[in-house]
Order: structure tokens, then sequence, then C-alpha cells
DNA sequence: CGTAATCTTGATGTTTTTCAACGGAAGTGG
DNA sequence: CCACTTCCGTTGAAAAACATCAAGATTACG
């Protein structure tokens, strides 16, 4: 493993902040002790990529803390972000010796890991733990649906303002921020990675975030602080009715 | 349950076609029989609409034979399909009690079902199938997520090609034809469903199939019936790096 | 301070959609 | 059996959306 940076931290399962959304969510005290057993991390810096698609890839993982992206690329160099990885999310297939995606870490990462060979094996015998995977699949599942509907059907606006209002949304409750008030965050991707994730090139990803800014929509600070003052508003402009939310 | 047409079939499990691929593929025999316990057929004539998104939905399902599509709707009439079901695919999800999306029958379709209770309850007693499950819901989220490349990334031309390619794939599966010759198949769709699929306009789907008709890679007659005279040809036109195929 | 990376904006070009008209096949009721 | 309607599909012309090409501006960083 080349270049990477790898620590050896130990974390209790006890105080580890994705103990209660990650796939070990529903394991028993005993359950996490095995788990501990056969659990190391790695850290990544912002930019390095976990694995290219197609190699070998022998462990799976939890993100732990930073985010990470699943992008396929095209021959021809056309690329498509197919997930985004937030802690707690799950990297890799049991059952599955190689990557079926490229795995880029964004901001730099940490990653809680398990070789798959044990992993499957605990996964057999401790159905907490693919109850909870299901759950999570099924979950990641309805999100790609989702976003399926962006791709295929969503002008770029649109497309902007739901990638605006997911983020916003995710960062507000990870921050247990309050109902109401203007929502403040910082984008984790550069213009280049929303492009990629929405379907459009980074001009245009540019020219709508521009327009937004110019009809008070957002406000800009820098080109990642972003605050917006009204968050329905920000919602009429991405099309989806009302309530909706890939983050449950 | 209005205007459906409701048989009361039975079938023996042993004796299903779907079998070794469904939800119930590993299932031991006596689990089988507990399954099958618990089982009943519901039909439904080409058009009809399984259930709405949001409406209660009090079973889950297997597809027997047909197709069905999942579609999601925006509130001014845009329309993504989300899914295209095939025998042996699973709808509905444990958990949950509304669908997610629209269930429609494209062609007549029959689906074993099980009440959602029973059906959760048995779940948890029965590993095989919570096991069988995950799988199958892993193989629909990298379905998706080679969908997501589809509608973000690939021309009018590629994204029709790429659809033949998977119906043609599917239906030499289906009839265990022979590797080489050319291929002859239906489509199950019409214009505006593949549309749907594609995040196209009809017009657009119309169009490029005339095109791709024009310059003899494909080879039409009717509406419906379509010939492949080199399948390679297609895959050419999909963009695909050659071999991949959202069905194993 | 200089260089590279990131971002913005403008001008132009291409693809796809939209609007519109029409053709054929299948079903319906007289 | 025939007129009539509906559904499905095709094609053309014009318009819109987005991409591409190109030039600078700003920021980050060694």
């Amino acid at each position: 493993m080349p270049m990477q940076d790898m620590h050896l931290v130990h974390h209790e399962c006890g105080d580890c902040p994705i103990r209660h959304r990650a796939v070990c969510a529903r394991c028993e005290a005993d359950e996490l002790s095995r788990l501990e057993q056969i659990k190391y991390y790695r850290s990544y810096q912002a930019g390095q990529t976990v694995v290219w698609s197609g190699d070998r890839m022998d462990f799976v993982a939890s993100v732990v803390s930073g985010i990470a992206t699943l992008t396929q690329t095209m021959e021809d160099g056309r690329r498509q972000m197919v997930g985004l990885l937030l802690p707690s999310d799950f990297v890799g297939r049991p059952g599955r010796s190689t990557a079926a995606y490229d795995v880029t870490a964004t901001t730099d990462l940490v990653m809680c890991c398990f070789r798959k060979k044990p992993f499957e094996d605990m996964m057999l015998s401790t159905p907490h733990i693919g109850q909870r995977l299901l759950e999570m699949t099924l979950d990641e599942l309805d999100a790609a649906r989702e976003w399926m509907l962006l791709l295929g059907r969503k002008t770029a606006r649109e497309k902007i303002a739901s990638l605006l209002a997911i983020i916003a949304r995710r960062d507000a409750t990870l921050k247990l921020k309050t109902a109401k008030g203007p929502l403040v965050f910082d984008l984790p991707l550069t213009r280049e990675e929303m492009a990629d994730y929405l379907g459009l090139t980074l001009e245009t990803v540019s020219r709508q975030i521009s327009a937004l800014r110019r009809e008070g929509i957002i406000l800009l600070d820098g080109k990642r602080h972003v605050t917006i003052p009204d968050f329905d508003l920000l919602l009429e402009e991405a099309g989806d009715d009302s309530d909706g939310g890939v983050l449950g």
C-alpha cells in the first residue's frame, strides 16, 4: 500500500462517533468486542485514492470521519459520481473481491476497516451485522434512485439547488442545529466534483451558483462558504415536493 | 383492492420458475414450506398500477412472471423510471409501510406476495432470507449506479444503445441462447417508457432508434420487434467498456 | 512572489427539447 | 364491414438548455 498514511489509532468502539449509525449499530457488547478484535483504522489525506475501480479490495470499511466519493469513469474520461460517503457509511461489498468504483478521499478521511474474510465470517454468525447492512443498503438504494430522478429529469438549476439542499440538511443534522434561522456551511466539493455528481460541466455549475447568488437565494462568502437565508426558497428551486430528503 | 384481477393459483415452491433466483433462493426445504404457508399470488393486467407512491403497502412480493416498473414523478409531471422489475426481482421494503415509488405492470404480471408482518417475522428467524435479500439489494444498488452513469453522462444515442443491449442480453439469458448469431427480441417498453427510463423525451428516443436502424446497427420489424445482427457493434455505440452488464 | 489550482464569465456550437403535424394499427360501436 | 377514435410512433422546424472553447480573476500555497 504505497504512499498511504496509515495510522494505528486505537479507539474503543463504545466511544466511537459512528457507533449508532454504522454497520455495527445493532451489535451487542459481546458482538462489538469481537468486531473490535478484527478492526483497524486507516487514514487518507484529502485527494488520495482509497481504491481504484477493478483493483483487488481485501477489506470493507466504515467512514469514521471525512468525506469520500464513489465515481465511475468511461474510457474517454467522462466521469459520474455515484455516491457520496459520509461518516458511518459503508464501503465495499461482502462477497466481491474487486472494487466496482473509484473511491477517493475528498477531505481528510479516517476509515474503520475489517479484512474481508473475517468480516464475512462474522456476518454469518452475527445476524445483527447483516440486518444493519441490509437496512443501510436499502437506504442507499433509495438515495441512488432519488439521484436518478435528479440526473434524468431535473434542470441544471434544480440540480444545484437540490445538491445545496442536501448538503445543508446533512450539515444541520450533524450540528444538531435548530430548525429555523439561516443555514451556514462550507461546500465539501469543488465545482468540478459537483459537476461530476450532478451530470453537468463545471462551467454550468459555476454559472448556476452565480445565478442563485445574484437572485439572493444563497449568499456566498468566498467560493465555498454558503449561507442559505430561506431554506424553503431553496427547496422550491430544487423542484422537490417540499419535504423529501435523501437523508432521513 | 378495487379492479384487481386476483388469482388464487397455488404453486408448489419446488416447481417455481424463480425458485433459484428470488428472495427464497437460499431457503432449505423446511424454510420453504414455512414461506409457502404465508404466500399468495396476485395477477395484474398490462397497464395496471400495483401501488401508487405514498400509498400504504402491506405486502412485499417477488415478480414471478412479466415486467413491472418503478417510477418517480415530480409535481409537474416529469417522470423518471428508477427500476425495471423482472422475474425474481423483489418489490417492497421490509420495515416501511408505504410505497416509495409507483409500481406499474408493463406486461401481464404475476407476483408472489407475502403480507409484510409475517414476512418480517420470518426474516428474523430465517437468516437465509435476509442474506439473499441483502445480496439482491446490493445487486440492485450496482444496477442503479450503472444507470446513474448512463443518465448523467451518456448521449441520447448511447442511452438507447445501452438499453437495447441490456434488454437483448437479458432476453438471451432467459432463452438460454447460444453466444453467437443475431439476437432477436421484442421490446417490452413503449417509446415513452423507454424515454422515462433513459431521461429523454419520446421524440428523441424515436429519432435515435430510427438513426440506429438507418445505420444498420439494429433491424426493426414493426415497432417492437428488434434484430441485432452484431452485438459488439451495438456495444460500441453504448459506450461501455466492452464486457460490462447490469445483469450478471 | 510566483505558480498552480480553482473559479468565473463570455462567445459560440451542439444536443436535446418543444411544438406541431401526420401515419398506421387496434379497438369500438353502429 | 366501416367510420371513428385512441394509442403509439415518426418526422420536421424552431427554440431552449447545456456544452465547449477561450480568456481572465481569484485563491491557495510553496
